[in-house]
DNA sequence: CAAATTCCCTGCTAGC
DNA sequence: TGCTAGCAGGGAATTT
């Protein structure tokens, strides 16, 4: 998130849990509101973050593109942006498991650990192969899905796992939709087969060992 | 150089 | 009942 101030930009990362509330007057006390900002005709934004995982950076605008570029943020997960060639040249050049190289953020932006299982189950790619090894309709498969995923995320207002809402306090619904995220020992909703977690690169993984095989 | 691992922070849950 | 250990997650820092 970008604040355009006089002279500055404040980039805010929330990570998981952070989110902003904005006051007109009174402030309730809250436990994890550790920003404020107060507005010159009295309200106030407050930024809230349970787990203090968020970030904020202050810099000049003319070093925004540098940021971004230093950062190696790939592009937008849509259509327009997001180019299928480049993606398979990237992956043809890379060792690292599929799970771990789509977290990076390099080869398109947006993927986190609920959302990478989700798009792996439905292009029916395992997590641990490699890059390399993936074919060009694993490729186009996996590119597809990150884009349908997200952008179904978006419209869903994203996932309430722990404590997430928007800043009108509203859950997301994304998490009626997941078929493999938070539901090992369940059965795929594809095969049957029961749902099986193991950790990948540091990360809980959830997958369906029958759709996706390990090749 | 690329890939793997560690760490940050807090709240919740499982196990004793 | 109350304690602790383990886990969750994005990404920077550190190690392999």
């Amino acid at each position: 998130m970008l604040f355009y101030l006089t002279g500055k930009v404040l980039i805010s990362h929330l990570r998981m849990e952070g989110k902003y509330f904005y006051y007109l007057d009174q402030v309730p006390e809250r436990k994890h509101a550790h920003i404020f900002f107060q507005f010159e005709d009295g309200g106030t934004l407050v930024y809230e973050d349970v787990r203090k995982f968020g970030t904020m950076e202050l810099l000049a605008p003319d070093l925004l593109d540098a940021y971004f570029i230093s950062k190696k943020l790939g592009p937008e997960p849509k259509d327009q942006d997001f180019d299928l060639q480049v993606f398979q040249a990237a992956l043809a050049k890379s060792k690292k498991p599929i799970k771990s190289h789509l977290l990076d953020q390099t080869l398109v932006a947006g993927l986190g650990n609920i959302y990478v299982d989700e798009v792996l189950w439905r292009a029916q790619v395992h997590p641990a192969r490699l890059s390399q090894t993936l074919t060009a309709e694993e490729a186009s498969a996996i590119h597809d899905q990150t884009i349908a995923v997200l952008g179904q995320a978006v419209e869903k207002g994203g996932s309430t796992i722990r404590t997430y809402t928007n800043a009108f306090g509203e859950d997301g619904t994304m998490q009626d939709f997941h078929q493999v995220y938070d539901r090992t020992g369940q059965a795929c909703s594809r095969c049957g087969t029961v749902i099986e977690k193991f950790q990948l690169g540091g990360r809980g993984t959830h997958f369906c060992p029958q759709c996706q095989r390990r090749g």
